[in-house]
DNA sequence: TCTGGGGTCCTAGGACCC
DNA sequence: TCTGGGGTCCTAGGACCC
């Protein structure tokens, strides 16, 4: 029985590095990774932050997620260049494809992390992880770092440390040299509301939170307290999952373009919503009991208002009529900037169908499954309601396209 | 033309029941 | 006249992650 390693694999600047190799094998001269640069969404749309940055983008403290506004002040020729996320999803797939070849036991953990379990590994972890390295950048064109540990807390941390293109160990003997002395912020799971909270009273280090006393953090912060002085303390007992958990909502939100002050507008934007919302999880042979609308005003404050339904379920016409519902009667007649709906409760369709399937609703299910097969074999605008004809609205409004492979995480990691 | 979109988990308070 | 306590369900809001 040997002891666990893991592995944690992390993409450098995933999309800016992404869309830096695919230009480069396009025949494209300069490669943005040596140039200020940044990926960043569409401004008119009201899309435009920081997505991710170069590290010469970096050394002019551009951080992910500010305006892009912003970031030019800070650097005036900074390139900027649109996401595509079909390119970042194919670079993605060909880097899990690569690890499985090394283990067989991999948790996708987002679109550009993975762990990789090498427990039962023959060769050295240096070595590996080298190997795996370099396999990546030779084939794909792309460099990550790689941590490595006992555990995957540890290896995430690991991984974290500096980069570009590097591999680096924390294992439990090192956590006072190469942890602790870290600012507490950078600790997996301490945002910037615990930071200010731990600062407050005087944590200030990883190691400075590692040293209270478990019933101290637990009496003041309760379980994610707990679960942060354990991280401080390298503590995870986490599994590296080959499969992804069921999933526990499906959502989808859109900031608009302009600002939203009419019912009509606003039923329409909702019904794109649910148009897509519902075709998901349709999608993933489930049902909801849950429908949750959140809506945020021109002045960035949001608001939500959810339902638990008697009966589950996964067809666009009541969805949409649930969050009309939601909708009118929160909505306070302010402008608005963004809308967010999102089913949860689920329950397997199967299940639901055998046990409940009921006459009123039944054409409307034939109707769903009609059109997502239209949309399936001709596309995704092939079929939609008159309504959004000269609207200037999306018919469907939300992305995510690939459904199973890995559901995000949590504070389990 | 200044602030995205997709998730998971936790807590607090009120309603309701015994 | 005064005012239990435990449990569950539901909702709103907030914190965190990539």
């Amino acid at each position: 029985m040997s002891s666990p390693l893991i592995f944690h694999i992390d993409v450098n600047s995933a999309y800016l590095s992404w869309e830096a190799a695919y230009r480069l094998q396009h025949g494209e001269e300069i490669d943005l990774r040596d140039v200020p640069s940044i990926v960043g969404g569409n401004r008119e749309k009201r899309h435009g932050i920081v997505l991710a940055k170069s590290i010469p983008a970096k050394d002019y403290n551009i951080l992910t997620g500010e305006t892009i506004h912003s970031a030019l002040q800070k650097c005036p020729h900074l390139r900027v260049v649109p996401p595509n996320y079909e390119r970042y999803i194919d670079a993605s797939d060909a880097m899990i494809h690569i690890l499985r070849e090394f283990s067989p036991n991999i948790q996708r953990y987002s679109i550009d992390e993975a762990f990789l379990d090498y427990s039962y590994g023959d060769k050295h972890w240096i070595d590996i992880s080298y190997e795996i390295k370099e396999r990546i950048k030779a084939d794909l064109g792309f460099t990550v770092n790689i941590g490595v540990s006992s555990n995957k807390l540890l290896a995430k941390m690991a991984s974290d440390f500096k980069k570009p293109d590097m591999v680096h160990s924390l294992f439990p003997y090192e956590l006072q040299d190469k942890m602790w002395p870290l600012p507490v912020s950078e600790l997996f799971m301490v945002g910037p509301k615990t930071t200010v909270k731990l600062h407050s009273r005087g944590i200030f280090t990883i190691g400075d939170l590692a040293a209270l006393s478990k019933d101290y953090i637990y009496s003041w912060l309760k379980k994610p307290g707990l679960l942060i002085w354990e991280y401080a303390n390298g503590i995870d007992s986490s599994n590296v999952r080959n499969n992804p958990l069921p999933i526990k909502s499906v959502g989808n939100s859109t900031t608009t373009s302009f600002d939203v002050d009419n019912q009509r507008e606003a039923h329409m934007i909702l019904l794109a919503l649910s148009e897509k919302v519902s075709m998901r999880i349709r999608a993933i042979n489930q049902c909801a009991y849950v429908v949750s609308l959140n809506i945020k005003n021109y002045n960035f404050f949001s608001y939500s208002r959810q339902v638990k339904l008697n009966n589950p379920t996964d067809s666009t016409n009541f969805v949409y009529r649930t969050a009309k519902r939601l909708f009118d009667e929160m909505w306070q007649e302010e402008p608005l900037r963004r809308f967010s709906l999102s089913l949860s409760e689920l329950i397997s369709n199967d299940y639901y169908q055998l046990n409940f399937f009921e006459e009123d609703d039944s054409k409307e299910k034939l109707l769903d499954n009609a059109i997502d097969n239209i949309r399936k074999s001709f596309g995704h605008k092939s079929v939609f309601r008159s309504c959004f004809l000269y609207s200037g609205i999306d018919p469907l409004i939300g992305g995510v396209i690939m459904e199973e492979e890995y559901p995000m995480m949590s504070s389990q990691i």
